[in-house]
DNA sequence: CGGGCCGCAGAGAGCGCTCTCACGGGGTGG
DNA sequence: CCACCCCGTGAGAGCGCTCTCTGCGGCCCG
């Protein structure tokens, strides 16, 4: 079948024919598709049963038009997120979101930001085309959105850095869950505790870090162990070289990602170094990643897919012009396996 | 900033506006808009500078209307991806279909297909809200695509097991490849071999249980070995432990997902089995579970991101009316690391 | 018993764009 | 030199819906 429709097959129902049906004007059947209060009971029932019965779909573009609404959201990503994309992390965000928008009249979109132009992505936004914006905004980079924000709802995926300080955001605890993995550390009687942080220029990377220092701080411990990477397995071993190469005694380590967490977990094995017995070790993130490890990775668990869901609940809320919180912070909890 | 925008601010200009500015009349910005050929070389310039004057965008609404087309296709994503959604092949597939989407006048939106309510997903498709579909349909249960796909441009990734015949598709060599993993396995002295195998409704893992199998075949070699998995790491895990509850020696093992090798080193471990010296193990998937193992996995590696983009493309040259070869298959290659 | 409301329905004017159709004018062939 | 094309253009009719505005009854109040 080389698939070409000749002539679009069926034409669909329009608002007009349902009318028709149910005796009623195209006006009545609006307000009956829109739960208008006020119709007659006994009419909305026709209206419905005509609806049912020619299984009527509204047209979405002539409501659009019409309305100076879209019903639709888009979810941008930045396309430097090709690197990272294999981050289970997104697609957990993109489920959360989608799972909460089938629920609603709202369509999700998809862009990728294209760095080398985000001109294009701004005219999409404001050119009328979605009704707010869900920004997984990474890095600290781009300050587009500051522009874009201030006429187009928008909900970022964690603190942004750089815009207006107003913005709307979901937020994980990222400090507190890094606290309390280092504790858990110092509780397992570590005292030489060591850290493979994020990158810094991501609220994920710079609160985590701060967490783990402000513990260690806190105990009057040393907190100068502190190797970066930028997420990746890649990363993470190659910050565990790193800091094993320092030649300071490690008996603890919290990893800021479960990814980098795996890539340590490597270098620590080639260095014939045990774990827990000989370095504990606590990762964030609770992806496949984390579960996969052996041992299985101790780590901090946060609700990705919960964040993606009230990132798009609040969007939703705002587009509605209901009353909104305009941070919302989300939990984390220690999830304890055999690395520490 | 409680951000409400009173009165949608700037009123976007309109095709209207840029033929005034541009001394011609609407049918002719249209033209130029859509670069119909039959336009005056200058009339079209003077169109392009008001255009750019105006920071004139296309209302996709009302082009949607007038056109009765949409310019959108839509994603859908099984909502039992839930399960398997950390996996990073869907996000891989999503960024290779953004990436080509980017590049041309389409918009890509996403549907979670719930399950309780396939006849929801149905309608959306048949409404008139998008051009095409692309279906991430991985399992074989459902076949509200057979419907679908008669009245709508689809295109699958992978082959579907059900619905008609004529379906268009992109597959991975999901066969080939896994032959040519066995087949290292043998040329590494191997002849105790066994798999991991994927769930059997589904093409990856129906394609790569023959792929391994012909190759024991054709050796001469026992191919009773198998049991299965359903592409995660704990099954993966369960499945080794089944396979070594046998007692039949094993010195070569072919898991067909790089997660299920995840779980299987941990369970070779536990049973103090060296990878590659007691048993080589070649896995299914490049991501990051193959590269952060320990020792890294040998695998194939298969082109994930570009089978999205060719799916997006074949989408498009379908809705457009242009010739497309019904299946597109995407070869596979060997990536040799540690582990065989 | 009359006037004023209020609740519900219908008429109709667009929303911004596409696309068919008709038209004018220049080029070609007879 | 005229008939015929054909190319480039503009006019205008919608696409399917929303939403304001008007109108029609019936009810309450004075």
């Amino acid at each position: 079948m080389t698939h070409r429709d000749p002539g679009r097959a069926r034409p669909a129902p329009t608002l007009e024919m349902v009318a028709a049906l149910a005796g009623v004007s195209r006006a009545t059947v609006s307000r009956v598709v829109n739960n208008s209060p006020s119709v007659d009971p006994q009419r909305a029932r026709a209206v419905r049963d005509a609806i049912a019965a020619l299984n009527y779909v509204p047209n979405r573009a002539a409501r659009s038009l019409a309305s100076r609404r879209t019903q639709a959201v888009t979810l941008v990503l930045p396309e430097s997120t090709s690197k990272v994309f294999t981050d289970p992390y997104f697609a957990s965000v993109i489920e959360g979101i989608a799972g909460y928008l089938a629920e609603t009249e709202y369509t999700l979109t998809m862009i990728l930001s294209s760095e080398s132009s985000p001109e294009k992505t701004r005219r999409y936004l404001l050119g009328g085309n979605v009704d707010g914006a869900l920004v997984v905004s990474h890095h600290s980079g781009d300050n587009s959105w500051a522009r874009v924000s201030g006429s187009l709802p928008v909900v970022f995926a964690g603190r942004p850095l750089v815009g207006e300080a107003g913005s709307h955001y979901v937020e994980v605890e990222n400090e507190s869950g890094a606290a309390a993995a280092t504790d858990l550390l110092l509780s397992r009687g570590r005292r030489n505790i060591a850290t493979i942080a994020g990158p810094q220029d991501m609220p994920a990377g710079i609160d985590r870090l701060t967490g783990w220092r402000r513990t260690l701080a806190g105990a009057g411990l040393d907190s100068s162990r502190v190797e970066f990477g930028d997420f990746t397995p890649a990363s993470g071993a190659a910050a565990m070289r790193r800091l094993l190469a320092r030649g300071a005694p490690i008996d603890g380590l919290f990893v800021a990602s479960a990814q980098m967490a795996a890539g340590a977990y490597s270098i620590l094995a080639s260095h014939s170094l045990r774990i827990p017995g000989d370095v504990a070790v606590v990762g964030f993130d609770d992806d496949e990643f984390a579960a996969a490890l052996t041992p299985a990775l101790t780590t901090v668990h946060h609700p990705v897919t919960g964040m993606g869901a009230r990132m798009a609940e609040k969007l939703v809320a705002l587009i509605e012009g209901r009353p909104v919180e305009r941070v919302t912070r989300l939990g984390t909890s220690l999830v304890l396996r055999g690395s520490a």
